[in-house]
RNA sequence: GGGCCUAUAGCUCAGUCGGUAGAGCAACGGACUUUUAAUCCGUGGGUCGACGGUUCGAGCCCGUCUGGGCCCA
């Protein structure tokens, strides 16, 4: 595109064409409604903390020079007033009087400026006749010139604008704000209990030669260099594994996992995940760190264990979290007594039984955990460790050290939702071996989330891996339980569908 | 994958029985030196998601498609 103004489209809506137009007067007059710096000597946030308890009608004699984007415009005939809202939310009123600017510059106020113009204004620093901390103008300057109108502050945007139109969202919406700032505030938070622990952070690979790690659909993608595929990680523990086995004895990463499955209210196609693994640490030594990066990461945003949602809900994430069995739930919810060791038979006469749409290929455990969610996940309100789950679908895990065909792997769950699992890591590389030739045979049979045999990862099990503990929590689902938000208000910028033109 | 809901002005939404397209905010012109979503007077702004069908006549009824949401799997 030329910098030169072309002819301002009257295809475009009024207001947008209006606001070109206005574009182009400026620069015919040589007012730069782009210009590279603008005075600014605070911010409105340091304004407000200073004059936080000037009386009301009282100038200060100081000079400053403000900036922020126009939200509200009230013109009067010789006196305006304007609300500038800076980044983070903060307002302050900025008073433009004729006898202090003069008429020219009143004049061009009121005709070129528009909602939602990001402006610089030097004056003084004063009370109004009604209380409020203002800026009494000496000049102005147009620091951005908008070019769309704001949406109305006082309806909600729809769903649809707030994800597609982020950067509006946040402009107009101050729960959009605050979602924003929380997300740094619990990911600094997480990081900081990770190294008061002596937890060593790690960066390993996003493009990987083979998937693993998880049960899910990988995206693929090709390298031209290498002329092979490529496929974006599901999970990183099969390297994290490996820098256990290189000695890094307490390691965590925060990173992108990709999983090329549905989108809903908690499915990303794209999420920030936590793992981490513990030397010498078991499933219950990964439930206490998993408890301490949580109950932090609570105070960290909302300075107690208790945090409040949007909606006015609480969740308590204080003391000791409570434990059930997996198997004593489903128990429970069947009305009879289901274990490990239930027959597939039994266990697909109880799904059927309870209204559960069965796949002929799901396996015992798969079927044990369906019947899980369905009768018990709604309930799981508090924090809950769910403890036990079956050894056939954890082809990472240990098996459990006294109760046969239940692997040594929790879930954590928060309002409903899987939030944190955790495992006494399987270490045996022989038995690793088994496992992953069943998935892969799984696999071969069509089972399109099932593992591959990495066998790079099983010659470094075979140098020897010590006992641990491993855990892996979602960083957005955490960030739901903390604002009881759904997955698409917690990520800035969630995966849309393009708009048709 | 299945079901339900939804798409109308820049934004948020009404639109009855199928009969000339509505509101609030925003915009434009005017008045106003203490407003707080300022107020008052006046004005303009629409490919009613797209395509097809029914009808004398479709924002509305029917079909297909696209986007969005919710529920189920």
């Amino acid at each position: 595109m030329s910098e030169q103004t072309p002819t301002i489209g009257d295809d475009l809506p009024e207001q947008l064409r209006i606001r070109r137009e206005k574009r182009a007067d400026l620069i015919a007059q040589g007012i730069e409604p782009y210009p590279v710096a603008v005075a600014r000597t605070k911010t409105l946030g340091e304004v407000r903390t200073k004059y936080q308890d000037l009386e009301t009608d009282t100038a200060t004699g100081d000079i400053e020079s403000l900036t922020g984007r126009i939200i509200f415009k009230r013109d009067t005939g010789k006196l305006c007033f304007a609300t500038l809202r800076e980044g983070d939310g903060t307002e302050l009123q900025a008073m433009l009087s004729l006898d202090k600017v003069g008429e020219d510059s009143i004049t061009a106020w009121k005709s070129q400026v528009d909602l939602g113009d990001i402006v610089s204004v030097t004056g003084e620093i004063i009370t109004s006749k009604r209380g409020e901390l203002s800026i009494l103008a000496n000049s102005w300057q147009l620091a951005s010139k908008s070019l769309r109108p704001l949406p109305n502050e006082h309806n909600p945007l729809s769903e649809e604008t707030r994800v597609r139109m982020r950067y509006v969202d946040l402009i107009v919406r101050p729960e959009a704000r605050v979602t924003a700032r929380m997300r740094p505030t619990v990911m600094r938070s997480l990081r900081e209990t990770f190294h008061e622990l002596d937890f060593i952070e790690v960066e390993t690979p996003m493009l990987q030669v083979q998937h693993g790690g998880a049960a899910a659909r990988p995206f693929k993608s090709f390298s031209n260099a290498y002329d092979m595929d490529l496929f974006l990680r599901i999970a990183p523990e099969l390297f994290l594994k490996r820098c256990v086995v290189g000695g890094i004895e307490r390691v965590f990463e925060i990173n992108r996992n990709f999983r090329n499955e549905g989108a809903d209210s908690s499915h990303s196609p794209e999420f920030a995940m936590i793992e981490s693994y513990q030397s010498f640490g078991d499933w219950r030594s990964i439930a206490e760190l998993t408890q301490k990066l949580i109950q932090n990461a609570a105070m960290a945003v909302s300075g107690s264990l208790i945090v409040t949602h949007q909606d006015g809900r609480q969740i308590d994430f204080g003391g000791k979290w409570r434990e059930i069995s997996l198997y004593e739930a489903i128990s429970e919810g069947a009305g009879e007594t289901v274990t490990a060791l239930t027959p597939i038979d039994d266990l697909k006469r109880i799904a059927t039984k309870l209204g559960i749409k069965v796949d002929p290929a799901w396996i015992a455990g798969k079927l044990a955990e369906e019947i899980f969610e369905h009768v018990a996940k709604d309930q799981l309100i508090e924090p809950t460790f769910v403890m036990g789950f079956p050894v056939d679908t954890s082809p990472l895990v240990r098996a459990h050290r006294e109760t046969p065909g239940v692997a040594e792997k929790w879930d954590l769950y928060v309002e409903g939702f899987e939030l944190a699992t955790g495992y006494s890591e399987l270490i045996d590389p022989v038995i690793q071996r088994d496992r992953l030739v069943e998935q892969a045979r799984l696999g071969a049979k069509g089972d399109v989330e099932a593992m591959q045999v990495d066998e790079d990862f099983l010659r470094a099990m075979e140098f020897g891996m010590p006992p641990m503990g491993g855990m892996g929590m979602g960083v957005d689902r955490l960030l739901m339980a903390l604002t009881g938000l759904g997955i698409r208000e917690t990520i800035l910028f969630p995966l849309v569908k393009p708009e048709i033109e």
